[in-house]
DNA sequence: GCGACAG
DNA sequence: ATCTTGTCGC
């Protein structure tokens, strides 16, 4: 992707807050993305033992969800973890690995949270506000907010609510296992969001382009 | 002050 | 996220 950006260095955890909260602004929760989708990028980080974050995207046919392209890219880590503030740990590793790629994706699926998140910028809308692109959020846990209520069957999703708002979506993508938390990353709306990760889960708990990103990065570690 | 807390 | 062995289930 053309990508002109450089990811902001040194901040502190209150320049942090204060850049999530002039991001929020720019949150785009209707769907704004191409009315055919060709391809969908995955995006994760893993980390290495000696301080390197591995940012790994794997680009998928949106019909198909075979892989089309998988690049990683490795960058000194120099955020901690701070609940609310993953962006700036994880961050800069996919910026990084987005710079890479050739195909151009017509949405981002981010593993962590889009506006489900207490400020409403979770690192899946930080990320395609900068690009200006469509994107989903997709996590394994919440990180704020409760479900309205349990989802018990396959493919059935409730609200993921905070005070009456409702910010994302539990999935049940595996009876055996606990829902899966989508939210609007940027530029798509809630309803769609959940389509599109329902439409790219196959027989797993996560959906394709997270579970390959995933893949992508932890077999990069080395 | 106490508990919760994406990855 | 990462550190770790065996173990339950499809």
């Amino acid at each position: 992707m053309k990508i002109d950006i450089t990811w902001p260095s040194n901040l502190s955890a209150k320049e942090a807050i204060e850049l999530q909260l002039q991001l929020a602004k720019k949150v785009i929760t209707k769907d704004e993305l191409p009315a055919k989708i060709k391809t969908i990028a995955g995006l994760d980080v893993s980390f290495t033992k000696d301080g390197y974050a591995i940012g790994a995207c794997a680009v998928l046919d949106f019909d198909t969800l075979e892989p089309v392209e998988r690049e990683t890219a490795k960058v000194k880590v120099r955020f901690p973890y701070i609940p609310g503030l993953l962006a700036f740990r994880e961050g800069e590793a996919l910026l990084t690995v987005l710079k890479k790629i050739q195909i151009q994706p017509d949405i981002l699926m981010v593993d962590g949270q889009g506006i489900a998140h207490q400020r409403r910028c979770g690192i899946a809308s930080h990320l395609a506000i900068l690009l200006d692109i469509a994107s989903i959020g997709v996590a394994k846990s919440i990180l704020i907010g409760r479900l309205k209520e349990e989802p018990v069957l396959i493919g059935q999703w409730v609200p993921l609510v905070d005070n009456d708002e409702i910010i994302g979506a539990g999935i049940l993508t595996d009876p055996k296992l606990k829902p899966i938390i989508a939210s609007i990353g940027h530029k798509i709306s809630l309803e769609t969001a959940v389509k599109i990760v329902l439409k790219t889960t196959k027989n797993s708990r996560l959906p394709e382009p997270i579970k390959l990103a995933h893949q992508l990065a932890t077999a990069a570690r080395f």
